[in-house]
DNA sequence: CCTTTGACTTGAAGTACTTGAAGTTCCTAG
DNA sequence: CTAGGAACTTCAAGTACTTCAAGTCAAAGG
């Protein structure tokens, strides 16, 4: 399939090509344009099909990097926004990305953790297989241990 | 806050502790009991608060193992009603938990990634506040660096 | 003893998509 | 030119959680 461009100037995009390039499913393009994460994109003249130029592609690539850090569509939608006001959003987008900042610190942290004890969930199913009792137990107690640490750490 | 544990063979543990340990929250590890994913944990005497056992905490692990891998509830429902996840091996259950720990090394990775990413942005914002064109500039083509990166990694 | 603080409880509502149905429109081949 | 299939459209419903509200329970301080 062979796909012509009618357009002379600037690029064309169907929503197949936008959900390839920005790595977002269709659906998800046309749900973020009806909650207005991203603005209204313009439609073929005949067809009412989405076309997205170059700067929507743009848009979409940002906000695909806002989603991955894990950020709500109401927070996206206020980024967006305030991004397209510049120097006097300044501090709202320092605030809100500060937030996010601290979201992403805990869940590097419980991450860590989860890795931690999956490790030694390994190491006590391996000592399970292999017979060694006195591993067993060993490894169950710093399994316990572990979780004792956890108390008082895992706050939110 | 010192926590003392009245059973006096195994371990229990709360369902923040259940949460932190299995890396599922803890409105998850609630849902996933209402919907029949696990069975019916065992309940404090008095409280009625959830007290979860070193099987429970197993079961929950593989659960989120096959959670995981993207596995529909209702087929992990199916098969933990068939009783396959009680009987798997040894052998089966190092696989699932490697598995799992290299996912949780990537997500590790990700999520460094994006708290690099907010970071810069958050200087990016305090450079455009401060009216520092040549920083603002220099920051602005590090977090296109950064993005393509990221958006790479997220694919799924 | 009483109050406060914090973790827990349930159930209902909200969130962020995803999927499905039913109906155009585009494109290629006959 | 016309038929057929792929890709698009909207809207409604489904999914997998998540959050909120209202209330219970337990330990610590006054």
């Amino acid at each position: 399939m062979v796909r012509v461009r009618t357009r002379t100037a600037g690029q064309a995009y169907t929503i197949r090509e936008a959900a390839a390039l920005t790595g977002l499913p269709a659906s998800t393009l046309r749900y973020y344009e009806t909650v207005g994460v991203i603005g209204p994109v313009s439609r073929g003249e005949t067809s009412g099909h989405r076309v997205y130029d170059e700067e929507d592609l743009d848009q979409l690539m940002w906000v695909a990097c806002l989603a991955a850090t894990g950020m709500s569509v109401a927070d996206m939608r206020t980024y967006v926004t305030n991004g397209q006001l510049g120097v006097q959003a300044a501090q709202e987008q320092i605030q809100l990305l500060t937030e996010q900042e601290r979201r992403l610190a805990l869940e590097a942290e419980r991450v860590a953790l989860r890795h931690r004890y999956v490790r030694l969930k390994i190491d006590y199913w391996h000592a399970v297989a292999a017979g060694d009792s006195a591993r067993t137990q060993q490894l169950s107690k710093q399994a316990a241990a572990l979780a004792a640490e956890l108390t008082g750490t895992t706050q939110q």
